[in-house]
DNA sequence: GCGTGCGCGGTTTTT
DNA sequence: CCGCGCACGC
């Protein structure tokens, strides 16, 4: 059955589809159309017959976008075989290859993840016994090692390193005994963290090149998303990957690179034809998304950028309104404009709710319009903020389930052992630590220890006896089977009573009712892993750790009921969580120096990524877009006053709509109505006033 | 071992 | 201004 899968294609899509042999590289501007290209790419490849599904691997930076990479393919191919597609994280795709393999690199198969706020926790505990913190940070050695982690590098002070600003200089320098006390600490405890799933997949194909060869004849065309977000590992495992054929095909836009403070490092995208010579480079310049203003406002921005590849984005969406641009008094004033300003737009063309995002670079500037908006009566969401699964009491639940998987999960035993209390404190863990270096045991055997020898006061014992007793028999439950899932976890909840340890806990009842949701929603979240466990095709037997590694793969469980209620509501969020979307609407806040750019980002020397987080801000943008700058601003509680963002001075006043002062006096004062430019496109095309 | 109050620090967050 | 981690007193 052969389609034309280059049909609605523009020329430069098109080649990037029929090019499928060699290293290929795609440019994709904002909305150039990049996921079309990919998913047609693959449903090109199959019908060809080049590969079968499973010898395809398409890599992204997130689990949404895998899952509407493979929904978009299976629309093309069916979704038979796009399920056999292999379409996933690169987290994800590591951790199917050490869930295989990982006793070659020293850990055993029923290894734990742990989380952000595990790893954290640990790095606490690691730095309590060095004792040489210096008054660093367990928070900035963690990001100082997840860096060291994603290029690969175990912690040099005197090795050259990339754009680094000086507090992370100085914390790599006591770094080196807490990363290799974490490290082993981590290895005790059988866990790995999210940077260890990249790397130790890396240790394992240097190390055992028969694994690698397996993987390496096994894909025949891999692909991979968001190129410009990937770091040295991940470059490294591609490389690895497609060493023989090098049918690799990677798309990306250096302009919107905003995440290297994460380990992502342009010079994969910079470099890409230094690394795979006699690639083909591909750029998809037509924009599809936005009018000419948002575009030309956009490039004025970026083309400052001294790193970066040279290119522009056009459309023939029309000039639509110039950008509006209100300056006013502080931030409870530019909240409340901006309600106002959207019930104008709303009034002038009809827009509905959802059409608008109000974006900013930090979370803490969400308040004030939160505000604002409900004092308004206009509906919002706030995307973003904390992790599903890194809230206390979700945590709480999951560790129980790892201590049952993983016996040797010494963070998650520690987190749960007194909670609820049970009188365990830490003179009782002391004890057990003791004996545990002494007998070479893990914590739990040394708990039974503390009992057998009768080192613990009635009550204390007690307590051991009856967390000891729960994971024994849960154990037990789980490894039998034949229980669903879900009603374990229901039953386990209720024998460790949680409930009733949030009520006491909790000040309001609000507060535990909230919390106490969250559990329910993780009992509900492991019903539904069951359920798609079974409709695998072929049907796949659920397991508690199957759902472990989900829970921490695939975060946020409350999206749904976002996505919900986002459905009529405005959004608010961060500017790197805008990143792939957009929005007829986009309302750009805080442009003020020392928020954008961030005031951090100078003595960082991260100027350009900045730039090049507002360039994505603007290129959000479908219709129109706003902007707004606060003459002063309140900050950690004292009143600042703010200057202009540098970055509105590189964008001509032709595009620009400058008021200064309220929405209300700008529409009296008579605006001139925009020119009407070409309505061949889209209804929604109507300038908003 | 457990709860309270003080003081400090404070971007962004795909996994 | 707020959330938190830690030090103190029960």
């Amino acid at each position: 059955m052969s389609a034309d899968y280059t049909k609605g294609l523009n020329e430069r899509q098109k080649e990037a589809v029929l090019q499928t042999e060699g290293p290929v590289l795609v440019l994709a501007g904002a909305g150039s159309g990049k996921t079309r290209v990919i998913t047609r790419r693959i449903a090109h490849i199959l019908d060809l017959g080049l590969a079968t599904p499973p010898q395809v691997l398409a890599v992204t930076f997130t689990n949404k976008a895998a899952g509407e990479m493979r929904e978009r393919v299976g629309e093309l191919v069916g979704t038979a075989r796009a399920s056999e597609t292999v379409i996933s994280t690169f987290h994800s795709f590591c951790l199917r290859v050490l869930r295989g393999h990982i006793e070659k690199v020293g850990y055993r198969k029923n290894f734990s993840i742990a989380g952000e706020g595990d790893s954290r926790t640990l790095l606490r505990r690691v730095v309590d016994e060095i004792g040489d913190a210096d008054g660093f940070s367990p928070a900035l050695f963690q990001s100082a090692i997840s860096l060291c982690k994603n290029e690969d590098s175990a912690p040099d002070p005197d090795r050259p390193k990339p754009v680094r600003n000086e507090t992370e200089e100085k914390y790599e320098r006591h770094m080196a005994p807490v990363y290799e006390a974490y490290q082993s600490a981590l290895r005790a405890a059988n866990s790995v963290d999210f940077d260890d799933l990249l790397l130790l997949t890396l240790k394992l194909w240097r190390e055992h090149p028969g694994v690698l060869h397996r993987f390496r004849n096994h894909f025949r065309y891999v692909m991979v998303d968001e190129y410009q977000d990937t770091n040295q590992v991940q470059y490294q495992l591609l490389r690895m990957l497609v060493e023989d054929h090098k049918n690799l095909c990677v798309v990306g836009d250096d302009d919107q690179s905003i995440y290297s403070w994460r380990g992502a490092s342009m010079r994969n995208i910079l470099e890409f034809e230094r690394d795979f010579p006699n690639a083909r480079i591909v750029t998809l310049d037509q924009n599809y998304r936005s009018t000419t203003t948002i575009l030309e406002a956009a490039h004025q921005v970026i083309q400052n950028n001294t790193q970066r590849r040279d290119k522009k984005l056009w459309s023939d969406l029309g000039k639509g309104r110039a950008i509006d641009w209100f300056i006013v008094r502080d931030d409870e004033a530019e909240a409340v404009e901006a309600a106002r300003w959207i019930k104008h737009i709303q009034g002038r063309t009809g827009a509905r709710h959802r059409d608008f995002a109000l974006l900013y670079r930090s979370n803490l500037q969400s308040r004030a319009l939160e505000i604002a908006f409900r004092q308004a009566g206009i509906p919002y969401v706030v995307y973003g903020g904390q992790e599903f699964f890194e809230r206390t009491e979700v945590r709480d639940i999951i560790a129980y389930l790892k201590v049952i998987v993983n016996p040797r999960d010494e963070s998650s035993l520690l987190r749960v052992i007194n909670m609820p209390r049970r009188g365990i404190g830490d003179t009782t863990l002391h004890k057990a630590h003791d004996i545990c270096r002494e007998e070479k045991i893990s914590l739990g055997e040394a708990l039974n220890e503390i009992i057998k020898r009768g080192l613990a006061t009635p009550p204390v014992e007690r307590g051991i006896r009856e967390f000891l007793d729960i994971v024994s028999k849960y154990r037990k439950r789980f490894r039998e089977g034949g229980i669903p899932l879900q009603s374990q976890v229901e039953d386990l909840v209720r024998d460790i009573g949680y409930n009733d340890e949030l009520e006491r806990v909790c000040k309001t009842r609000e507060q535990s009712f909230s919390r106490w949701q969250n559990v329910e929603l993780v009992v509900r979240a492991m019903g539904e892993y069951e359920e798609q466990a079974k409709k695998q095709e072929p049907p796949q037997t659920p397991t508690l750790l199957g759902f472990l590694d989900e829970s921490h793969l695939n975060g946020d469980q409350d999206r749904g009921s976002k996505k919900e209620r986002g459905e009529h509501a405005v959004a608010l969020m961060t500017i790197h969580s805008a990143k792939g979307l957009e929005f007829p609407f986009v309302f750009v806040v805080g442009l003020e120096d020392g928020l954008l750019p961030h005031e951090r980002s100078l003595k960082e020397n991260s100027l350009e990524e900045e730039r090049r987080l507002f360039y994505v801000a603007i290129t959000r943008g479908q219709r129109h877009v706003t902007f707004f700058e606060c003459l002063s601003r309140t900050q950690h509680g004292r009143e600042r006053m703010s200057k202009t963002s540098r970055f509105l001075n590189e964008i001509p006043e032709k595009l620009l709509q400058k008021h200064i002062g309220a929405v209300r006096e700008m529409v009296e004062e008579h605006v001139a109505p925009p020119k009407p430019k070409k309505k061949k496109t889209k209804p929604a095309k109507n300038p908003p006033k």
